[in-house]
DNA sequence: CTGAAAGCGCTTACAG
DNA sequence: CTGAAAGCGCTTACAG
């Protein structure tokens, strides 16, 4: 099959009798302003759809310095939380003009940083990153280059780079508050070992809670599992937690996974919730609905937070000079009950 | 703060006192080829590497003709089923030194082809599709154009075009099949009304297989729910459709989604799984496993789906001329049972 | 009112 | 053994 060759604007110069130089400024609407002739310009434009003229975005890229193109940077694409993530994105992108290059870190530093150098290379024009430990130094390198970066659900302390964040210490105390509220009395606590801002935050925010409402923290009530912990290993090790301490009527889960283990765990214990134990999950998406009806969540807002993102990297790309203004965004958290 | 300028390949000739052209032989590994002398070629290598030397890939890219990123289009990158489909294409495409941009059609094949679109102009070296209806002429352009194309998990009977399937037909077979043989004798079947190609396979299947173990298809064993139903409209229909025939003793749910939802109307009935009614399900990931035991389900290998694909992709690259070859490669499906 | 020229950063024949 | 030149397709001052 004979393949199509993709016209230029040279190629439409020619046929037109015209410049280049004409053809650019007509099919960039600056017509008018390089005080092009009417007839010239339509005739142009014409000739433009006729040959069905597509311009070739890397040069424009080359030219322009601008790849309309956003590096965004995950711990995993597959992972329903930053799917949607990537989603919203995805959208909010293509409203402005802007294509997504996406990538995981796996939650490994070292990647992220090779990320992070990959997407420069590629002439990305922003960056949108939910950032894992040891990025600190290649992102401040992004900001010394002068690329708009924004970070998401993730920040480090002490780093001026703009953020949007889930209140996760508020989150935490409503849902420890909705519980106490319902005459809960001895409320643990199950995490993962991560030690990650956004975790230690709602560690933090369940410890601290309790106390404010008079309650003394029992060390026993708190289980930290390891990050790396097989689904088998977890739904294991939340049962034996929760058999060794029976005198607790609730729990709640610092994240989505956790969650879904610790029902899986209660089920297998032959518990009952909410009556024997009320359950509090932290989480993004609704799949706690196919549960048992009583459960507690808060929500993340996911939308919310990649709007958030793509308005803080916006507001980059206009202002060349890096303006003082709000570094850190939170989103709030929505409390609901599964039916 | 001092923006740091980027340093490009005059940048190092002029620090080394060669020509451009021998630091990018050099740099691309063909000294030997330009008979470079070694002194010369250590030289800038170290040059390059203290002054921090990153190729502008928009630059190379103009020139080679090759943008090293690859177009993912997929119906909802936040849908469980293709995030995990984009993130083993994400690591394939790490490996072999591509990036990918990815867009969501939301089914619509107008916003399908306006996406290609866009693709095209950004000069990706590839294409990765799982098309929606309205899409095939807009595929055809990119074959006459030469550019390479996979498709995956569905296709258009009658187009040449590489395709990566599941073996829904034997799928849903062996689905119907493992209830035949435990004795279920009235099999219903679930699905959604769009027309696309796997899911009429899947129909089809269910009709085909009940035929062949000697059953009559009752035609009121088949619902097909709209596709655009509400999750609270699903339940609803599928819960009266199960109550309104009682004599059945197995559903067959055709996706995920809707074996979600039949689990809710199955709850919402009290009926019991898999004593009362047998339950299989064509899912792609295992969300199942968090309810009733003995749910039988039939799995997509979302894994085996985008490897494969991928390799498809590069045997493409490889052979600049469409050679006579394999045009659809099936992946089989898995057959378990939850636990 | 319009065209010729320079240049974005690179690679690749080609000349010496 | 190495450098000068052309060119990928575009845009943007600038000259007429």
């Amino acid at each position: 099959m004979a393949l199509m060759k993709s016209v230029s604007i040279k190629d439409i110069a020619k046929k037109a009798g015209v410049a280049p130089s004409t053809v650019s400024s007509v099919l960039n609407g600056k017509a008018k302003q390089a005080r092009i002739s009417d007839k010239v310009s339509e005739a142009v434009k014409l000739l433009a759809k006729e040959m069905g003229y597509q311009p070739n975005h890397t040069a424009v890229s080359l030219r322009t310095g601008k790849t309309h193109i956003l590096g965004l940077i995950v711990e995993d694409i597959s992972n329903a939380f930053f799917a949607k993530l990537a989603k919203t994105i995805e959208d909010e992108a293509y409203k402005l003009g802007y294509k997504i290059v996406y990538c995981s870190t796996e939650n490994d530093g070292e990647k992220g940083c090779e990320l992070i150098r990959m997407l420069l290379y590629r002439q990305v024009d922003g960056f949108l990153i939910t950032p894992s430990r040891g990025m600190e130094q290649e992102i401040d390198k992004l900001i010394a280059f002068g690329k708009p970066v924004v970070l998401m659900d993730r920040y480090f302390p002490g780093q001026q780079v703009p953020a949007t964040l889930v209140d996760n210490y508020n989150g935490v105390k409503q849902g420890i508050e909705h519980l106490i509220e319902k005459g809960y009395k001895k409320i643990a606590f199950v995490t993962v070992d991560l030690d990650q801002v956004q975790m230690l935050e709602r560690t933090r925010s369940y410890q601290e809670t309790l106390k404010l409402h008079g309650f003394t923290p029992d060390e026993n009530g708190l289980l930290q599992l390891p990050y790396t912990s097989k689904p088998e290993m977890a739904v294991e090790a939340i049962s034996a937690f929760i058999s060794a301490n029976p005198s607790f009527d609730a729990v709640f889960f610092a994240t989505n996974y956790l969650g879904i283990y610790g029902l899986e765990s209660i089920k297998k214990l032959g518990l009952s919730i909410p009556g024997h134990l009320a359950v509090v999950c932290f989480d993004d998406h609704d799949i706690f609905r196919l549960f048992t009806p009583g459960i507690t969540i808060v929500e993340q807002p996911v939308a919310s937070i990649a709007q958030t993102a793509m308005q803080l990297l916006m507001e980059q790309f206009k202002h060349t000079i890096q303006e003082e203004g709000p570094i850190l965004k939170h989103t709030r958290l929505i409390i609901r009950e599964s039916t």
